[in-house]
DNA sequence: GTCCAGATGTTATCAATGTCAACATAACGT
DNA sequence: ACGTTATGTTGACATTGATAACATCTGGAC
């Protein structure tokens, strides 16, 4: 999946490792998109590398640019971490809502919006864990990455209570029941990563079926 | 952190800090058990300042070891991590196990073994990291980790076959039903360890036992 | 008991990495 | 035109993981 388009740069793609027509005209000393450029950097090294195996030399490197010119927007590496997750947080939410808008307020849309989790953890296995691996610092990290992470829980915790008004849902606390759905489907989403979710002659795409379909059975009315 | 003052004072004796009843023999070149003493000292600091803060010189001056002294037990860091990980696979399934065994083999086991799921996570979790936190190779970085991490898994697996057996579990592949569970347990001993289960006005344990009855509802038997 | 082979621990050293300080160059408003 | 600010570069440093060569201990063969 395509990562939304950024804020002054639309151009530069994130499908990125093309000898491409390098913008740089060759005695430019400005980069002019050196911060995306190293967010698109980091996601596609962490994407074919790893997590631990982002270097901000190697990244500097690829872009043609010295190894501090990070330093010039991010504060340390912490901080492009925390933009990498803020991005993923920001299209994880936007994939989230397609779904549950797309499909319709019901049953089926709820059931999409729980594939299209899974599916956008594993496409986007990379953003998605620097987004929950814990390698971002924990509090007081980033405002905005935090704003993003709210906003991606609140679309489904909005789901839950628009079902819940609708009579589909158990009338329990809302929060608690979105909590064992994001727990739920997030501990799908990383044992899918991990590889471990689809078995020889089980194709993954039944397992995110029946693994969403079970949760819609732990919190749905009875008599829905 | 003590910076040695220089490197050839070797002669300080090693028993100069430590009158404490260590079996060291106070001229012991060797330490004797070395081994299982960077596992408790990794497993210490990890604990204390989080997985990234684990540095090998650091646990090799705080046993008053050399700082290569551990490439003689182990290939690597990584290999360190995995023996940690090791370690918390086998006494999580003993955790389990216990819950499980010590409940009886019925609803209330099934749950108990639940909560000491998220209860293990929660209270070791710097065992917990690492072994779910992806930080170990994944593929081919020990048979002894893979196996101890099977034994955990059939632990789950077998208590829900016997279930199925006693028409109190649902009839469909008990792998595909391990699986989920372990999923919605894993999700949300992550989300607890990251602080974000328990809410103001809301008690761990109220969340820890809503959760895990919430799974026993997602598989058991409507007959049940 | 002697002596050697292997296990265990140490020293010296290196490459890679994140980060900072000082400097260079481009962009841009006045 | 000019100076201020944003952006990029160079050089350097401390920390860390890792290897090679060396030192010391342990245990069994004889």
């Amino acid at each position: 999946m395509l990562t939304m388009s950024t804020r002054w740069d639309t151009l530069t793609s994130v499908t990125k490792f093309r000898p491409s027509p390098q913008r740089k005209p060759a005695n430019a000393y400005h980069h002019g998109h050196l911060r995306q450029a190293l967010v698109d950097q980091a996601v596609a090294t962490i994407r074919d590398k790893g997590v631990e195996a982002l270097t901000l030399r190697d990244a500097a490197t690829r872009l043609r640019v010295s190894r501090t010119a990070l330093y010039r927007h991010f504060a340390d590496k912490q901080a492009l971490l925390a933009a990498v997750a803020t991005e993923g947080f920001r299209t994880f939410r936007q994939a989230l809502a397609d779904a549950w808008n797309g499909t319709g307020h019901t049953r089926a849309g709820f059931v999409a919006m729980g594939e299209a989790y899974i599916r956008f953890a594993l496409a986007n296995s990379a953003h998605y864990r620097v987004m929950f691996g814990g390698h971002v610092a924990r509090e007081a990290c980033d405002a905005e990455l935090m704003a993003e992470s709210d906003a991606a829980f609140r679309v489904l915790l909005d789901a839950l209570v628009e079902l819940q008004q609708a009579g589909r849902v158990r009338r329990e606390d809302a929060t608690e029941l979105a909590v064992f759905v994001w727990a739920s489907v997030h501990g799908a989403a990383m044992l899918g990563i991990g590889g471990q979710l689809s078995r020889p002659g089980v194709s993954l795409d039944h397992m995110i079926r029946t693994t969403t379909a079970r949760v819609w059975d732990a919190i749905a009315l009875p008599a829905g």
